[in-house]
DNA sequence: GCCCAGGTGGGTA
DNA sequence: TACCCACATGGG
């Protein structure tokens, strides 16, 4: 008795990408104006609620502080203070300064030499840096610097998971992998494939009724997931 | 009141 | 390697 070979898994993330496209329309992600306000937003974003990373964007904003300069000259309780809606504050505030500490003294404030040049490089420099681990990393690359790595963040293995794209234990590499190795190497589309999944996630991936009405409804899934 | 959200790093076995 | 845990706010 031999299992019918399913889908390819090509086959089965376009599908995905195809139907969340169909439903929600291009995201226009990462919602930032700048590159510096991708680094901070992914960094306040770090188990938080986006609405709350955005009250401390806006209180940044405000204060005149979402620049590389300016977070620089502020001091870390100050900062502190103007991201406290973010939750874990002190320790994104600490965060922030590494991350710019890292900037200033080895690439002579420009961001752009940070996360620029080949993927791999950039890639370990900023996993070198305290507070930034593979999912801020990824979302700084694709966002901020337009390199086609593929950003995993819980609704991504939550939703794969369910519908059995991946194994419930599967590592954050892995699933990144997997998206690189049967997707097209293309920004663009690692982009708004990511930024769907989110959409998805936060319509339909909150509790288990939330799933009537999925676009990804009709195939196999898991609901204990 | 409880649970969770667009994680990460440190500690322990 | 594989689990725990702290960090902390605001909404459901």
């Amino acid at each position: 008795m031999t299992a019918m070979p399913g889908p390819s898994t090509h086959v089965i993330l376009r599908d995905i990408y195809d139907r969340l496209f169909r439903a929600y329309g291009p995201q226009h992600w990462w919602p930032a104006e700048t590159p510096t306000e991708v680094v901070v937003g992914a960094i306040l974003a770090q188990n938080t609620a986006w609405a709350n990373a955005e009250r401390a964007i806006a209180n940044l904003k405000r204060a005149g502080c979402l620049s590389l300069s300016a977070l620089r000259d502020l001091s870390e309780k100050e900062l502190a203070r103007l991201i406290q809606p973010s939750g874990t504050y002190r320790v994104k505030a600490a965060r922030l300064k590494a991350f710019v500490d890292v900037v200033w003294r080895d690439h002579q404030g420009s961001l752009d030499a940070l996360v620029g040049g080949r993927l791999p490089e950039a890639r370990r420099r900023l996993l070198a840096i305290r507070g930034v681990g593979p999912e801020t990393a990824d979302a700084i690359l694709l966002y901020a610097a337009g390199h086609a790595t593929f950003v995993v963040d819980a609704y991504t293995q939550r939703i794969l998971r369910r519908h059995f794209v991946i194994a419930p234990g599967a590592s954050y590499e892995a699933t990144r992998l997997l998206f690189q190795q049967h997707l097209p190497r293309d920004t663009v589309l690692f982009n708004e494939y990511h930024a769907l999944l989110v959409a998805l996630g936060k319509k339909h991936c909150r509790s288990r009724a939330a799933c009537t009405g999925c676009p990804l409804e009709d195939i196999a899934h898991d609901e204990q997931l």
